[in-house]
DNA sequence: CGAACTTTTGATATCACTCAAGGGACGTGG
DNA sequence: CCACGTCCCTTGAGTGATATCAAAAGTTCG
């Protein structure tokens, strides 16, 4: 069987998918071809486009499969309040028929390679693939562990923490689907919303950035993140990464 | 069929939890019968009594029929971070059995009545009670909604705002099981339960509770708290309750 | 009645915010 | 290819909200 270069690149935008829920159980061959299939169907995002608005009646699930996107809220003071990130691999909401209205919206970050499920779809899909849906289940508990974590970062840690955690979160998470070169990995993310992200000003996260590079810990230009010297990092922000459940890649 | 005292208290218990679940959708009569069965078996636990620890292999879940618990983690630093509130009704982690190790812990705030659902049991539920399964779903939907408003809570709120939005979630939580009269409830937590909470320190929240009473706005006398006006609080706070799925409840 | 916890107060320190303005970088259109 | 707009990043100065430290006063409970 032939590929023809458009196609090609949707069945490499997958991997990072198998490849996350792998992790939790081995997916047979028509499960992996449905999701083959499905990245097949996925879309092209502009960054900072809203895919989902809160107050809305949800009617499909998403898969992201390239680019960065995130979960947020906007309070009557406008205010944004960035919930979390979205790399290649994740979903939103595998319960999302029970729900009745979003409680918050969704939004790329970067431009993004974006699959749809329909409820229809995932309405069959939980009741003939239960492999998957456990998988996929896991994966949702990973999340919530993650949520947890960011509100002990803003919660509790200092400014340089908090951003010094997002990093390593990070860091760890695209090292899971094979989006880093050594330490370093794309962050296509303004300052702005690092700083909805870690309830900081911006003033602040731009001077936060500045004291990390003077110390040697990271370099950040052109939206490319290096981190100099991870077990420092890992010290300063007291990262443990056991909530993402990733033993397998490990910090150096 | 007649009940002696201890077990009309237990049957009494159970009904926060139906209350919370028949939001979802009625609640066939064995599936109630099961639920009461349940809170036959429940236990009493004193205050500050942990029920799980973090890293900790989950055996089984919790459902919360009296008194006030929480979630919380605890940083190296010796900081701990409460997650979330569980109040009567609420239950831990339907998807327990999936989980590997507990990423944060459960304690008790105040002395509490406690079910356990072994996973053995819960197995079984998934199986044989799906309706009442989809409603658990529900719930933890609506937990996780909550978990993003604290996000945005400690992340974008100033103290007093901070601290206004979680009287007004637990009145209107409470007030959803029954557990208030008119606005006043019982609040079982120390102060710093609520610089644990909110991310400030005990004599922030302290001075700012203070100006809360100064203002009119709370009463909070030996851990019962009264609402004095509700519309200023919720204008002061920007408290959105939709989150909370509880329409049916309401504020004045 | 004493020990342990909780709440309150005062004084001081600091981290992070706000406001304001200048300086890139990048794209678009003339 | 230059001019201009729009973001985004950076810097400075001043302010303010919240933390820290320390100790007193109140509460609970054995």
């Amino acid at each position: 069987m032939v590929l023809d270069a458009s196609s090609e690149v949707e069945s490499r935008a997958v991997r990072p998918l198998i490849h996350k829920l792998e992790r939790f159980g081995p997916l047979a061959e028509p499960e992996r071809d449905l999701l083959t299939r499905l990245a097949a169907e996925a879309s092209l995002v502009a960054p900072r486009t809203d895919l989902a608005h809160e107050g809305e009646i949800p009617n499909c699930l998403f898969v992201f499969l390239e680019g960065m996107a995130c979960r947020y809220k906007v309070r009557s003071s406008g205010a944004r309040q960035i919930l979390a990130y979205l790399v290649p691999g994740d979903f939103c909401d595998v319960d999302v028929g029970l729900l009745t209205r979003r409680d918050h919206a969704i939004s790329t970050l970067s431009s993004c390679r974006v699959a749809r499920i329909e409820l229809d779809t995932l309405q069959d899909l939980l009741v003939n693939q239960p492999s998957l849906i456990r998988a996929m289940r896991r994966a949702t508990l990973v999340d919530d562990a993650t949520a947890r974590e960011w509100l002990v970062n803003v919660g509790s840690r200092s400014a340089i923490e908090r951003i010094a955690h997002l990093f390593l979160e990070l860091l760890l998470r695209l090292r899971a689907i094979g989006l880093t070169r050594g330490d370093s990995y794309d962050l296509p993310v303004s300052q702005l919303d690092l700083a909805e992200t870690t309830g900081l000003s911006t003033v602040h996260v731009n001077r936060t950035l500045q004291d990390l590079k003077r110390q040697g810990l990271i370099e950040l230009r052109s939206r490319l993140l290096t981190i100099r010297n991870v077990p420092r990092l890992v010290t300063l922000s007291g990262f443990n990464p056991r909530y993402l459940s990733l033993e397998t890649v490990g910090l150096p």
